[in-house]
DNA sequence: TATCGATATAGGGGATAACCTTAGTTAACG
DNA sequence: CGTTAACTAAGGTTATCCCCTATATCGATA
């Protein structure tokens, strides 16, 4: 029974891909099962795979990983997920580990880190990127008292990522397209930004979630 | 002379200089001779190791890839730079073709592209992205050689008012009040503003001017 | 000088998006 | 087991966008 950890790889970038499958493959006792380049494509295959663990990119294109990571964990459980990350912001971790990844990394952290973090995860555990952990402990242990500075932690997961997407530029036509959801519904996810945000109008919001967007970025 | 081409990597990831090295090394004729992962160490080993041919990513820490590509072709006038990029953006290509790349490349695209790409500029060519090509030859090759680097040179007085006005949140009615014209003629105004700047959209408009004025406000 | 191009102004009319209200379905929480 | 939050979506009104047309001014160039 000396068979192999199966992973599965979800990135939208070849090249990417091609480097974590090249590093799990390498490393003795992992093997990459199957890969997949967008969410939709990858709920299909996880399910038929079964593999231990995936390696997911929260940000892909269509459905994003945290929508995955939940639709996933519906019907499989005890699938243990490795989000991998090129924003290096606790609202990424936090969320991805709410919606029931088991660990979270950032791009940039050097190969070895990442079979070490799938081993944690594979063994039960919970990996998290050192920079975020400290900041996420101290969060929790200091009790929500010390709320977040950040205004953007009172939007839910979608609104989240329809802030985004409006931060891009897209309208609410392509939003609603990219997300499977109908125009009205980003309506109402974009009135409920603005009042989470208290900003007045359309244009305020755009103006909040260019500037967010160009700063987290990069 | 039945030598392999040099190739030099720049990119922060770890995990995507692995998927590009990768690709390259196992390309006959073509061999990684350095990595690194920042420009300023990327400055010294190019100058050093003269290679035929660099993968440099735009987005660096520190001094950007846009900033890199200037400082080493003053060194090296001949060296082919290859810019990859996660931003699907013609901004960046534009930037970087005017400091001297001879090719812009999404990293989303697969990897046989990458390879494309590399073999056309060593050969003298010039590589872009589909998405980003014609247009862009077109405004840079026909365009009157010393234009301005920023196109916002090419707005009247007027128009630059209301752009701004527009990266500031207001609305055309706002506009119009501020200025004392019709909101019919802020229309106007912007109509010939995303001519000029080439864009299609006014959320896009928008997403620009919001970057102008947080660009230029500090 | 007459013509051309760029600038600034503005309207018409159809398509699209924003805004406000209401409401159904889950899923989590105490 | 009710309450709340999240996600979804529709109807109806108003504002904005978008394409076309139009006029007056000013400076440049043929």
């Amino acid at each position: 029974m000396a068979t192999n950890k199966q992973i599965y790889i979800v990135d939208d970038h070849p090249l990417m891909r091609k480097g974590l499958a090249m590093t799990i493959d390498k490393e003795m006792g992992y093997e990459v099962c199957g890969q997949a380049e967008s969410a939709e494509e990858a709920l299909a295959d996880l399910v038929k795979l079964n593999p231990d663990a995936a390696v997911v990119d929260i940000s892909l294109p269509g459905m994003n990983g945290i929508e995955l990571i939940k639709n996933v964990l519906h019907q499989k459980p005890n699938l243990k997920i490795l989000v991998v990350s090129r924003h290096d912001e606790e609202l990424y971790a936090e969320r991805a580990l709410r919606a029931g990844a088991k660990g979270y990394l950032m791009k940039l952290e050097a190969a070895e880190i990442l079979i070490t973090a799938l081993r944690q995860i594979i063994n039960g555990g919970i990996y998290l990127s050192e920079k975020i952990g400290a900041k996420m402990i101290m969060k929790i242990t200091s009790g929500n008292a010390a709320k977040s500075d950040n205004p953007l932690d009172l939007l839910s997961d979608r609104e989240l990522e329809v802030f985004e997407l409006t931060g891009k530029g897209l309208s609410t036509r392509e939003i609603g397209e990219k997300l499977h959801i109908s125009v009205k519904t980003v309506e109402s996810h974009r009135a409920n930004i603005k009042d989470k945000l208290q900003v007045e109008t359309a244009n305020d919001l755009m103006r909040h979630a260019v500037r967010w967007v160009e700063g987290t970025s990069q």
